[in-house]
DNA sequence: CCTGATGCTTCCGCAATTCAAAACCGTCTC
DNA sequence: GAGACGGTTTTGAATTGCGGAAGCATCAGG
């Protein structure tokens, strides 16, 4: 997914990067190797050029190549500017306060959903999602929130980054249906997760739009189907739709996603 | 090879993207053009680069670059592969419930002591609010720990990277009188922040070192002035050593530093 | 032991990318 | 409307990155 076009040496070190940590555990030359499209001189040189810079870490003894700490000392800084958690931090924390369910915070990066902040109200299923975390942004509430609030040319550009894998009987798998989809979502002002993501898992979401109009991300509750239905998320609309605007008005300008044509 | 040889373009644009992050908020070009080194076409570049790479985000009315959220989903993969904190959080969590004070953890990465997870008496979960946070060794209790276990070779070169700078009465100044105590710690075992850092903040933290001898960090338990004394410390130390022994235990194969010789 | 297989590391000539001076453009100020 | 200021583009030179091929380690089986 990563369109290595012609941005030099550093693209191509990011992408080594980005492989590395989807790999999601210590991984030897060889195995990136067979996944990576450079020649082996090429991606040593780029493992070296990384480890030397502490993006990687490197393991004498195993001889694998695994994330580097620096890459959280880094994020810290991240999430505490380019993210809207900081502002969110007080509404989402008082509503998940108030309704006892778990609370997402997300944005959008490159045609996918990051979450940003969560609010867990019980500890019971604990793999929902964690702080920054990625999931496609197509088939979770989230993401059809700030999918169908985002400007015909950037959300075109955004649905042809969606890969429309079938994670579960409900997940869309073309972008037409979505689409039809993603314009009720805009009229209605919420989105819904049907279990598209995950069997058992529903959350009614809303965008975060500024003063502007601009959506910058959505916040959702999400819980399981043997606590809730469909239909009782919606009981939490009000609530949930206040939290959005509440966070919109203090996000004030924001960063356009800056589209390279 | 020498230590800091600037390797390339990744070297230069990893440099870039620091400077931005270090400035904590939204920069123009121009005002990283007064301290940076590069002249404005390169820097100019850079910047285009990062930015394309969503490593930066752009805002195009005020014109200024900021951290982008691609860090921080880069930086969920690191913490949960490259640090110690999935490993640990069982223990400190069961360490700070049980003592009711706040717990930190703690790597090294460039002669800096980076926190990659922390518990709140009150709080339960960890956000990147806190973790990821960056501190000088010399003078905090976590940092004091590592170094005192670091192999003869690692500790020189990370002695070398402290700023000594003063930051209260009781900072260390110089490398000779941080040795002498990095000595006693060593041989004592657990090591004290007696506000060097911050002034009403003391603590006492224990490294973490796995079964052939290795530090891989450390844990503290962090209190203010306040609330206890130096001495009182003191009767935490069994709980603390036995948390750091425990994670130690579970921490088999850790990476090594990976410094390039 | 030797030998072949596997995978990491280094060499080195060629070519592409990066570099930065200088020029250019857009905007804001007086 | 002129001047200043900051951002963007152009361009020739040369540094650098590139990657085929060869060189080492390490390990397994003979």
């Amino acid at each position: 997914m990563n369109v290595v076009t012609s941005d030099g040496t550093v693209a191509k070190a990011l992408s080594v990067l980005d492989q590395v940590t989807a790999m999601g555990r210590p991984v030897r030359m060889r195995e990136l190797l067979e996944t990576s499209e450079f020649p082996k001189p090429t991606l040593y040189r780029l493992l070296q050029t990384l480890t030397n810079q502490r993006m990687l870490s490197y393991d004498k003894e195993q001889q694998t190549y695994a994330p580097g700490i620096r890459l959280v000392s880094l994020a810290h800084s991240a999430w505490s500017q380019a993210s809207l958690a900081p502002i969110a931090a007080p509404h989402i924390s008082a509503l998940g306060a108030s309704l006892r369910e778990a609370i997402h915070l997300a944005q959008l990066d490159n045609g996918q959903v990051v979450f940003v902040d969560k609010r867990q109200a019980s500890n019971r299923f604990a793999t929902l999602a964690r702080t920054g975390q990625v999931a496609p942004a197509y088939c979770t509430g989230v993401g059809k929130a700030i999918l169908a609030h985002l400007p015909k040319e950037e959300q075109a550009q955004a649905l042809r980054q969606q890969a429309f894998l079938k994670y579960t009987d409900a997940t869309h798998t073309s972008a037409e249906t979505l689409l039809r989809e993603l314009e009720q979502i805009h009229s209605e002002g919420v989105a819904f997760d049907r279990e598209e993501h995950e069997v058992g898992i529903i959350s009614i979401a809303a965008p975060i739009l500024t003063n502007t109009g601009r959506v910058v991300g959505a916040v959702s509750i999400a819980t399981a189907t043997n606590r809730h239905t469909l239909d009782g998320l919606n009981a939490f609309r009000p609530a949930l739709l206040d939290c959005a605007a509440l966070i919109g008005a203090e996000a004030q300008s924001w960063q356009s996603p800056s589209v390279p044509s």
